[in-house]
DNA sequence: TAGGCGATGGTCT
DNA sequence: GACCATCGCCTAC
């Protein structure tokens, strides 16, 4: 999953041909308290415990979707949020689907990106390479910024957050930046 | 510009 | 009945 989480940044998500490049993502699996997993199957997170190569999403707050790639081989219950992406394809329908202009803001978190890309929980269980999803690996080199993760109240200590250094499309900087 | 906090509902105890 | 892997607005500096 280590290996896989550093892997996906600068990789380009599209989903109905609308997304941009991955340039945040964080890792969590079943031996993490801060996981979903981690207290074992449930009916909302038995996508985790299933093959890798699926989307396992979630309502977060009540209010916003977050979007996780499952990995690692299949009851391992490994899966990597996506948290920011850099916009590149579709963005009038991202800025309509957000109601902003701002293309710094589109993507810039978990909830964002879910918004501007228009997943919402009839997404759960998708496979991540055939339609209406496409997940492309990235081409060139990129420098992997890592941290401790955002927003959690749990394992808060490890530093399985990764991200791109230096972009301007993250929920928040690295300290490294 | 940084930090506090309310909204809001599915899920698990 | 409490917890939350969030966002965005509102203050205060």
């Amino acid at each position: 999953m280590h290996e896989v989480a550093p892997d996906l940044i600068g990789a380009t998500l599209l989903v109905n041909g609308v997304g941009g490049i991955i340039v945040e993502v964080e890792a969590y699996h079943h031996t993490d308290p801060a996981a979903h997993s981690y207290r074992g199957p449930t009916p909302r997170n038995k996508v985790m415990f299933g093959p890798p190569g699926f989307a396992y999403v979630y309502r977060s707050y009540g209010i916003h979707w977050c979007v996780n790639f499952v990995c690692e081989k299949e009851g391992s219950a490994s899966a990597v949020l996506i948290r920011a992406l850099e916009p590149t394809y579709g963005l009038a329908a991202m800025r309509r689907r957000r109601g902003l202009d701002d293309e710094r803001a589109l993507c810039s978190g978990p909830g964002k990106l879910t918004e501007a890309l228009g997943i919402t929980h009839a997404y759960n269980g998708l496979a991540l390479d055939a339609p209406p999803i496409a997940l492309y690996a990235r081409k060139d080199d990129v420098i992997v910024a890592s941290g401790v993760r955002i927003g959690i109240t749990k394992a808060i200590d490890l530093p399985w957050r990764y991200g791109l250094k230096g972009s301007r499309y993250l929920s928040k900087p690295f300290p490294a930046d």
